[in-house]
Parts: C-alpha cells; sequence; structure tokens
DNA sequence: GATGAATGAGTGTTCATTCAT
DNA sequence: TATGAATGAACACTCATTCAT
C-alpha cells in the first residue's frame, strides 16, 4: 500500500475511535511513521484527507449497491438469500467490513459538526438501508412469496430490528467476533420469527 | 439561575453538538458571558465540568426510573397507559427533553473517547430502555392483558422500534417539532399493530 | 498564634522550599486554611508579606546581635565559652533556629532576583558573621589569651570552617538532627585544632 | 552556534538568575529570537531542556575531571602546581568558566525544589570537590613532599577556604573580575600560610 | 517524496488582585 | 474578619500549516 493510501486508512481508524478535531496531523504522520511536514505533500490539508476518505466511502457504496441491485432484481433469483449467504455478502462485506464500520462509526459521531456529515449519516445509516432492505420484501412480494401487506409490515419491522441491532452490537465499543456472532444469532432468529409470520399469515 | 447552573446547561448543549474537545472553555465563558478564569471559580477544570453534567443526569435518571418503576408496578394501574399520558410522560420527560435529549446524543458522540462514556451509552442507550420497556409488557402478561410468550415477542419488537426511531428522529440533526410528532406517530402505528396482534392472536 | 503571624510563618516556610514566585497565594491561604481573599485583609499584597518578613528577621537579628556584642564585650567574661554554651546560644539560637534557618535558606536561593535579596545575604550569610567571629578572637587577643597574629589567623580558619559547614550541613537538603550533630562535631573539632595551635603557637 | 544550543545557553543563563520556574518559554524564546511554539521543535517541554542542561553539564564535568585525574596521578609531577597554573586550569576551567559558574548557581537555588537537583548540588559544590581537593594533598603526601597527617589537615584546611571564598565570592551577586580577583589573592595567600605551615611543621 | 525549521492562533490552566457583602 | 465571585495577564503547550531544501 503506498503512503497516500497508508494516511487514508490509518486517519479514519483514528477518526472512527477519536473524532476529526481530536485526530492530529501528529498523529497521522506518526501511525503511518512520516514526518508532519509529509502529509502535506499527498494532501492539500486535513479537510482534504476527510474529503478523500467520504469519497471512497461513496464509491465503494456505489459498487456495493450495484451488486446488491442486480442481485435482488434478478428475476430468476426467486429464492430467499441463505443465512450463510446473507452473513457473508450483506453482513460482511458492509456491516462488518472494517472499513464501511468505521466509515459508519465516523459518521454517527461526526453527524453534528457540519451539514455535509449530517446528510451522509442520514443516508448511509437511514435511507439508503432501509430503501434496499424493505425494497428485497417488495421483490418477494412480486415474486408471490409473501402478500404485498406483508412485505410493507415485515420490510419495516426488519429494517428496525437490523437498526437497532447495527447500532446496538456494531457500532458500540470495539468491534468483536463475539459482538458480530451476537448480531447474527439476533438477525436469524428474528428472520426465523418473519418466516413464522409469513407462513401462518 | 445561578453561574455554576448556566455553565452546566451551556457546556452540556456545545458538548451535545461538537463533542467535548472541540468545546473550549472560550467558548462556554462566552456562552455564559463570562470570562475564562471565572469558570476556574466554579470548577476545578473542563473534566470537572463534565463530570457534574454526568452526576445531575444519573441523578435525574434515578429520580425518573423511580417515578415510573412506581407507576409500572402499581398493581392498581391494570388499564394499558393512554397514548397522552406515553407522551407527556415517558417521550416528554424523557426522550423529549432537552436536557436528556441532549446528553443522550452526547453519550453518543463520545462513547469512543473514553471507557467511563462507553459504560454511560451503554447502559442508558440500551440496557436501561431494554429492562423498563421489555419490563412494561411483562406486567401486562401478568396482569392477565396478554400471555407471557407475547410479553416476550413484544418486548422485544417494540424495544427495537423505539430504539430505531429514537436514533433516526431524535438523535439525528436538530430535534424538531416535526420529528417529535413523526416519532410519536410512528411509534403510536406500531403499538396499534401490536395491539391488533394482541386481539387477534 | 493569630491569622497574621500564621500567615508570616506559613509563607516563610514555603518560601525557605519552593522560592517566592512558586508560592502562590493560594497556597498560603490553603496552609493557614483561609480563602485567598482573606489574605489581602492582612498584607496589602504578596510583596507585603515578604517585606513583613525580612522586617521580622532583621529585628530578630537585632535582638541577637545585641546580646551577643553584650557577652563577647563583658570584660568579666574572660573564659572561653564552652562547647556546651556555644551549642545552645550562639548554634541553638542562630543557625538551628527554625525561623533563622529558613530566612538563610530563602536568602540563598532568591539572592539572584532582587538587589534587596542580594545585600541581605550578604549582608547576613558572610558580613555579620565574619564580623562576630573574627571580633571573638580578637576579643580572645585583647584579653591576653592569644596573640593578635593568631586572632586574626584563627578567626579566618574560623569563619571558613563555620561558613563551608553552615553551607554544606545546615542549608542543603532537610534541617536533621543528624546534620546538626555532624556539624556540631565538626566545628568542635575545628575549634579544638585550633586550640591546640594556640598552645603549640 | 544552532538554535538548539542558543536555547541551551540562553535557558541556563536565566535559570542561574531567575531560578527555572520564574523563567518562561517566552523569555527564553524572546532571548533566541524565535517564536515560543518554535522551541518545542527542538524540546519535547520546559523539562526537557532543564534536563539537556543538566546532561551537557555532566558530561562536561566528566571531561574535566578525567584530565584533572590524570594530571594529579601522573607520577613524574612531583612539583607543586604554579599559582599561574592553577589559576588557568583549576580555577579557570571551573569555578570561573561562565557555563559552570551559571550550573553552580543554578543548582543552588535549585536544590530544594526538586531531589534531582539536591543531589546535584550535594555532589558538584560538596562532594567531588572534596574528593579532588583532598586527593591532591593525598598525592602531595605519597610524593614525600608533606607527611599524610599535614595532607588530612591541610587537605580539609584547603576545602574549607575555597568552598567559603567560592560561596562568598563566585557565587554572590554578579561574577565580576574584581571578585575573580579577590577570589585568587585569598586562595594564593592561604596556600601561602599552608606552604609556611609544611616547612614550619 | 520527504524533511527540518519555523510560526500564528489557539488550548486548558494558574496567578495576584479587587470588591461588594 | 472573612468570603464569594470575578478578572486580566500570564503560563506551558498543541495545532495546522508553510516553505526552502
Amino acid at each position: 500500500m503506498d503512503t497516500k493510501q497508508k494516511i487514508l486508512y490509518s486517519s479514519l481508524d483514528m477518526f472512527a475511535k477519536r473524532g476529526y478535531n481530536a485526530v492530529s496531523i501528529r498523529d497521522i504522520a506518526g501511525s503511518v511513521k512520516i514526518k508532519e511536514s509529509s502529509i502535506y505533500y499527498h494532501f492539500k490539508n486535513k479537510q482534504d484527507i476527510l474529503d478523500s476518505i467520504v469519497k471512497k466511502y461513496e464509491e465503494h457504496i456505489d459498487g456495493l449497491t450495484d451488486v446488491l441491485n442486480t442481485a435482488v432484481n434478478d428475476t430468476d433469483n426467486s429464492k430467499p438469500l441463505s443465512f450463510d449467504a446473507m452473513k457473508t455478502y450483506f453482513f460482511g462485506q458492509y456491516l462488518f467490513d472494517p472499513f464501511c464500520n468505521k466509515m459508519m462509526r465516523f459518521m454517527m459521531i461526526e453527524q453534528f459538526n457540519s451539514g455535509k456529515m449530517q446528510s451522509l449519516y442520514e443516508r448511509y445509516l437511514f435511507e439508503l438501508p432501509e430503501k434496499l432492505q424493505t425494497g428485497a420484501f417488495f421483490m418477494m412480494s412480486r415474486n408471490g412469496i409473501i402478500s404485498e401487506q406483508q412485505a410493507r409490515q415485515f420490510g419495516q419491522a426488519f429494517f428496525s430490528e437490523m437498526t437497532m441491532l447495527t447500532f446496538r452490537y456494531l457500532l458500540n465499543g470495539e468491534l468483536t467476533e463475539e459482538k458480530k456472532n451476537t448480531f447474527c444469532e439476533k438477525a436469524f432468529s428474528f428472520f426465523d420469527i418473519l418466516k413464522g409470520g409469513a407462513e401462518n399469515g
């Protein structure tokens, strides 16, 4: 990894723990093992580091949603995702992914500092997840697996549960394997309840 | 309000928006309209301001939970709370209350900065609400309003919904009347769904 | 002891350890168990405390030298002072006396800070002791105990030894009983050598 | 001289006059004609400046004692040092040397402020001089110039005289040429007395 | 690509002092 | 006598940034 990338990853790592302001150029330079003034060869200023991180994140998310949309819209794919696939692709590539998880933490703790951060937080922690998750249930109703009313109800319930679990286990303290496992268990057991409801309703 | 209290409220107000580190003693003094050095007549140092805020909050919460516990445990009170009562007492005195709401925001954005803040965040955003909310549903089952299994299921669902709504509408951007209303509507409509489930189940 | 005196003694105690500047009004007030602003009822300002201490010391020394001069000039008193008398009166009331010892330390560490302190240091650590000590030997020569030349020589040697011992044992680290004893032993053994010289010379 | 050295010398110069605490970083920066913040490029903090000065001094003293020991132990050198040599090498390179003289003043006025300074003061103002000076007289007795008993007696007397003269003339007020001359005269005349004693004894 | 040296603005904090009560 | 409340000036120190090399 070249110096520029190292600066980005090190910065995000520290921003997500201590916030933008509390991380100094000294800290960043120290963690990358270069001198402070060398930072300015790679980035215009501190804000430029933050902007680059955000840009990188948005591009990353664009790639991820493209993949997800393709998967969800693929009409052949009429059977629900297996738990393993969910864990690997949906959870593993987003919620558990170190880069994304750190960005979520960063957006959460910086949301009140600027309008820009506020809107990123709103979009990536609530709007987009809600759209994607409820969208998946509507797709199931279009595929005849559940009724349209169930889709609406289950979609909202799923989003509530996922959001709560995310804040409670993935954006709270250090991200440990234990927390990831608890998150998966609770998510899957909730899924089972929904499935029960679908069969009974 | 005396100077000491003004310092506490002004500090929390700014801490909740910009975080502890980004708020300077100069800022606090300016907002209270005294000089920086005067702050140190009332508080040992900046950390002491924070400690005093946390102490005040914990005492406030102790008072609130005492009231809530008394209400929930009151055996005469076998009928469920009206929406108005819920809005006034439960939401209004905690989730919407400016002091409590600011503290929640503050704990959220400072949770990674210290173990102390981390445990406060865990306790007051997740543990205590879960205990109180699921407790209320168990009380209903003991009063024969719902079954024990329903109590367990509804309690969890309610907590998930409330947590999601709290993060989405009450700890996200400025706390406006509009957001409070949206929060209430969604909470009450969720309640209606639960009630429907209770009658049908 | 009234508050004013307490302030003086507490101040000197701390001044002698940490120097005038390093001792704050807060420190003094704290050690006397009053509030800072109360200091200003008793003294115009911090400098006034120092001035009062110096005045007290000069009056104290005036009293001491009067006594000493009377003793030395008393023509009846033709026999040399006993070691015990020397220890009690000369060492005990000046070099070992807590007030005087602290003042000597204070003058030593503050001598470069002001011309006033410089001249006090010069007078009370060198000039006056030299005058008194060599004076005592001249008195012995006038009393025929030693020759005039011996008086000159012994006086200087005695002053050198006493000055060295004072700086080495009484104005160096904490003033312990052990150091006082070492000081006495070395002073007396030097006295014995002088006596030997007087008899042989 | 580079900035770092300038800071060290300027700092010691002021420390020796006003004491460590009374000299501000502002003062040091001003005397070196750089800005306060630039100090921190060269030194971690104010204490680091002091530590560097002490280290420099201890290394300097190590070099000096090596030279002195070699000279004193040189068995060929059976004739006593000439006054000129003494003045140039012993006095000139240590007692009169601006760096060493300032350090002695600094240790004297800071001795009560920290255990570190206390032990430096004890070592460099008393222990080491006593060892070196009495050592020189023992060397003379081993070379048959004086008796062993004389060595003991003269060594102590010489050390007392030198110590007194040092405190009285070299660590008292400004170090002027006049004081240096007085110091030399008194030291040499004392030496003459000792020589007389050696020949007569 | 990277660094040594420097800086203005700002940080939390301590200081001696004042003054009304 | 003593204090509560306040303050301007100073303190040691950190910050993001610049620029010549």
